[in-house]
This record gives structure tokens, sequence and C-alpha cells, in this order.
DNA sequence: ACGTTTTCTGCAAACGTTTGCGGAGAACGT
DNA sequence: ACGTTCTCCGCAAACGTTTGCAGAAAACGT
């Protein structure tokens, strides 16, 4: 592997000259110079060793990025997004999937500090969660910026106002003459659901209809769930549900897939909203209708936040993402 | 940040005795003093820098893994097999999501170079194309592996037989009493999409069924292409087809949205049959009949051998992963 | 009792960069 | 002519590890 110091050589001239040309700093050298050794770089095909750079400058410009599970497709436009704006700034992207497991999250964070990654950015509280339990931020003064609700007042957080957003969906479902509407929920645990439930709730309660137990299906946020207990419902219930409110799209999805089956059709005989706008819902038939959430601006305002972050600038410790109500033909 | 001076001096060692019982060499150490030190390291909350490591050995158990597009289905499983090995054998994973774009492909390999990744796995052969095409491989001695066709003889790849696999696909169709098979492929320059056209048109000519280019329709493995050509086809076309082969599954959801909304019904009027068995496939209504691809053995299987690869060890050259054909109800 | 082996520990060089400091020579002002 | 400033360059220390080598003490064989 070829070296600053064969470059030196190579251009006949000191290894400090040879970093300065590297570094474009303010420190004057001869343009003669720095021509030569430009040209000694190309030559022998020379890429210096990021690894004694960061040994000494203690920095690594590279950021963590932990998310849940890479195959669920909310998470690509946010890995995207931040990768934008990390290439924009120089920096490199690690990503970890924790793969939901306590257990690889600890491995994940171990082989962070290990690599003396200039920040975290973590998606949803679980991770955050795990983190914290494991004295994480303690022990490791590691900028983090969360992207979900932050359950430490002192991380900056990029989210969504997810009761607002929820209300408002509930509220268009009640507008267009619905007043049996069940609601499909991801894990209790997770502050997003409790938001979308409580916003949920408000509608209805707005509205004088009111607030049924059985009407909330509690699920865990992935396709088949939604697909089976709307399944079941339909087959136990005989209330005449004539609107769903899925928390996200891929329960929504399923849920679809469980109405078609039982010979329903979309929105005639119910109504389907969605949570999200995954990129798979506008692939549906019929396509549809959700809260679309900035995905990619959530993941691309994270890394912005981390770079502000790192270079000590004042930061809000908060940042409030709109989210818009996507009418396709499910509603 | 706590180095392993501070434990050093906390165990009242030197840090040579510290290394020692870090890395568990076969170098004896007082097992009284290694429990010093373990309780050092752990009241410190001490965590070994990998680049001073790294600078040192020489190799930074760390391999990258380029992408074309993460958003796409079928990439996250491969991922998801890479590290799920690499986890196994020690490794870490750098993700790479070049997003089809030449010049983001050379930016990542300049990044991987400069954190000298013991290694790279290429899925794809347009990234392995741009690579050759930048000399990166003749100036840098890093090992690849290339999941799909490599373009170059010297590197170990894992794939699988996709004429064989297309043939059969086709030939089932055929078995079905189909002979107006339209195919829907992705970029001509792909050889994967080479290699399903070359199995579609041995199953036509085994059968004597005629070969007719009007039938293979070209597109970019997009769910929108796959859609919109279908939809062209059906207007613009007076030739009945009864069945059609995705060379993917995204185009095939696509395909089947646009035979939906023309009134066809699937597989009655339609068959359709898709390639990859992505997890969406069994999503849709109806299920996707599909050539399933080991797609998560693919990403093990790739990082495996890389590891060898790392280890010296004998590698073959080309590893073949079956394929198989499987039936749900699109046709 | 004394050489030999074994067990344990530490010194110091090396890995490939960056940068503070200092020095040589040219340009400049008077 | 001589101090001062400016431009350009290089020395060497430092970043945090690993490891070859050597040495001290203990254990052992005779």
């Amino acid at each position: 592997m070829v070296t600053i110091k064969d470059v030196a050589k190579h251009a006949n001239v000191s290894i400090t000259t040879v970093s300065r040309v590297l570094n474009q700093t303010e420190h004057a050298v001869n343009s003669e110079t720095r021509e030569r050794v430009l040209n000694a770089i190309k030559e022998l095909g020379f890429y210096p060793n990021a690894m004694a750079r960061g040994l000494h400058l203690k920095e690594t410009k590279t950021i963590g990025l932990i998310v849940q599970d890479i195959s669920n497709p909310y998470y690509p436009s946010i890995v995207r997004g931040v990768e934008d704006v990390a290439q924009e700034l120089g920096y490199t992207v690690i990503l970890a999937n924790a793969y939901r497991s306590r257990e690889r999250t600890t491995k994940y964070l171990n082989v962070l500090r290990e690599k003396r990654v200039d920040g975290i950015i973590f998606t949803g509280g679980g991770a955050v969660k795990d983190a914290a339990e494991d004295n994480f931020f303690e022990r490791n003064p590691v900028s983090t910026v969360v992207i979900g609700k932050s359950c430490n007042a002192k991380m900056p957080s990029v989210q969504v106002n997810n009761v607002q957003a929820s209300r408002e969906a509930c509220e268009h479902l009640i507008r267009l003459g619905h007043r049996q509407i069940v609601t499909v929920t991801g894990p209790e645990d997770s502050t997003t659901v409790v938001d979308r439930l409580e916003g949920y709730r408000q509608a209805l309660m707005a509205n004088g209809i009111p607030y049924r137990d059985e009407f909330v299906l509690r699920c865990n946020f992935e396709f088949d769930e939604g697909y089976k207990a709307v399944e079941r419902f339909l087959d136990v219930s005989n209330d005449k549900v004539t609107a769903i409110f899925a928390q996200n799209d891929m329960m929504a999805i399923g849920i679809m897939k469980a109405l078609k089956e039982k010979g329903l059709k979309i929105p005639e005989n119910v109504a389907v909203i969605g949570f999200d706008n995954i990129p798979l819902a506008s692939f549906v038939t019929p396509m549809l209708s959700t809260v679309a959430v900035p995905i990619y601006e959530l993941g691309r305002t994270a890394m912005r936040i981390m770079s502000d972050l790192q270079s000590g600038h004042e930061i809000s410790r908060i940042t409030t993402l709109p989210t818009k109500l996507l009418l396709r033909q499910s509603c």
C-alpha cells in the first residue's frame, strides 16, 4: 500500500508538504511544488489512510445510523436522506441493522464506539432505550440525534406530530360519514402508537362518537398481523364496520388483502386509510390513502442536525416536520 | 476518551500486559493480573480504539457492501445475509448505496479504500464494471466477491442459473397450455436480463412456439415501467396474450395492477409469473407465483467466501445456488 | 548449589498521518 | 547596508495500539 512517505520521496519533498497539499490548508505551498506532489499522488495512486488520519485528528467523519429493520420499506428512505446529506457534508455513514434485537443493538453500539464514530443517529425509541439501559450515553460523549420521540430530553430529535396527523386522518373518515371506525395499532410500548391512538380517540370525542375498546386491534406494525387481525375481526364481530384506520401502511395493505378476500369492496364497503406513505402504498389496488410522513426529509434533517452538533452550532432540541393527508383511492 | 494507557495505570501494569489480556494471545499472563486488568477495563469503560489497532495490524475487520439501491426490496435480504455471517465472523460491514449512479459508486469506492476495508462485496455487474473502468482493481489489491455474474474471471462470484430458472418458469406456463407468452425485461446491458431472456427463448424453441420480438417488452426492472409497458401493450396489440413472464417481481406487481385495471382476471384471463421472490410477492392479491431466488443465502454465501478469501483458504471461483419454482395464485 | 527451563512482565519501535515550531532565503522598507 | 516581513519548507512529536525482544523471578532437574 502506498503511503504519504512514498509520495514525498517520489515528489522529492517532505511528508509535511504532501500533507499540506492534501489538506489544502491555508499554509502556503509553492504552486510548482504543489503540482509535483499532485502528480506523484496520481501516478502512485495514493489514497490517504483514514485510520492514521482519524487517529491523529480524533475525528472520523463517520456517523452510525441505527435502524430497526432495513427490510421494512419505511427505513430505506430515511437511510437515503441521511446518506445524501452526509455525502454532501463529507461524512460516511455506517448502517447498523438492529433487527429489533437488544443483543444486536448492543453489539453494534460497541462496534460504533470502537470505530470512534463522530455521532449516532437512532431511528425509533426502542434502540435509544436499549442504549440508555446499557448506560451507553453516560460513558460515551458521542453526539446523538433521534428520529422519533426521544426518551431523553437532552437528545435532539426530529419528529412528526403523530397525534395531530392521526386525528386529521380520522376526522376525514368521519367527515365522509363513517361512524364505525376500527383502528389497527402497533406495539403498545412505542410512543408512536400511543400518539396515533390518542389522535384517533380525540377525533372520535370531538365528534361525539363513543370510543370502543373492541374497535382497537392491537398488532405489531407488520403486514401479517394486520391481515390476520382484520380477518379475525370480520369473522367474530357482528358490528358493521365501515372504515379502518391502520396505524401504518404495511398493515393497511395486509388489511386490504383480508378485506378483498372477504369479498368486501374498498372503499365502497369499507374505507381504509394508512400512515407513513411508503412507496408501496401507491402500488396496491386500490391505491392507498394515507398520512404522508416526510420520511426522506426526516433523514436529511437528522443528518443536518448531526452536522450542526459536530460543529458546535446552536441547534433546536425538537424539530417537527409537517405531515400531509394524501387521499388516493382507498377512502 | 479512555485509552489503554489509562487502563494500564489503573491496573498498575504496562500497556503491553493490557493489550495481551485484551487480545487473549497465547502469551501467558498471570490470572490474578488478568483479573485486575479486566476490572480496570470495566471500571473505566474502556473500548479499544479500532483505528489505532487497524493502523498497526493493517486489517480493519471491515468489508464494504455495494448495493444498487436499498429501496429495492430485493436488496435488504442480501444485506441481512451478509450482515449475519459478518457478525458471526467478527466483521463489520459498511453499506454503500450506489443508487445506480456511476459518480456515487466512484465516491464510495474512494471512501472504502481510504477506510482500508479488507474486502468489497459487489451486487450486480454494473458496479463492478464501473469500478473496473476506474482501474479500481489494478491499483487496489483488495479482495472482492461479486453477487451475480462477474465480468472479470478472476473475481469469485456467487450466482444463480438464470437461464435455466427462466426456462423452467416459461415451460411451466407452456405446460399450462399458454402459447401467447409475453415477457417483460430489465435493462439490456444487464447479464441477468440477457440470461433470463435466453431462458424464455429456449423454452419457446423447445416447444415449437415461434419467438416474436413484439412479445418482449423492454423495461428497467421497476414497478412503474412494468405497469406502463403492459398497459400500452394491451391498448395497442390485438394479439390475445394469455400469460406474462415478468423478469422480476417488482414489475410483475406493476403488471398485475395494469391487468386488473383493464378488467382482466389473474390467472383466469392472463397468468403472471415473476422472478426473485421478494417478500412483497406474497402480499399482493392474487399472490404472485415466481422463481424463488435464495436472496438471503446469496448474501450469506458471499460473505463466507469473502472470509475464506481473507484467511487465504482455497475457494471456488463460481458458486451457483439453486432456484425453485414457487407456484402460488397468479398462474 | 547451580545451570536450565518456564512463567510472567515491560521497553520501545512501528503503523501513517497532522501540525507546532523553527529556519532559510527572498523581498522589502528605510 | 541592514533589519523586518513574507514565503516556503522540513523536523519531530503525537495519536493509541501490537509485538519482538529481553530480562527478572520462580520452578525445576541434577
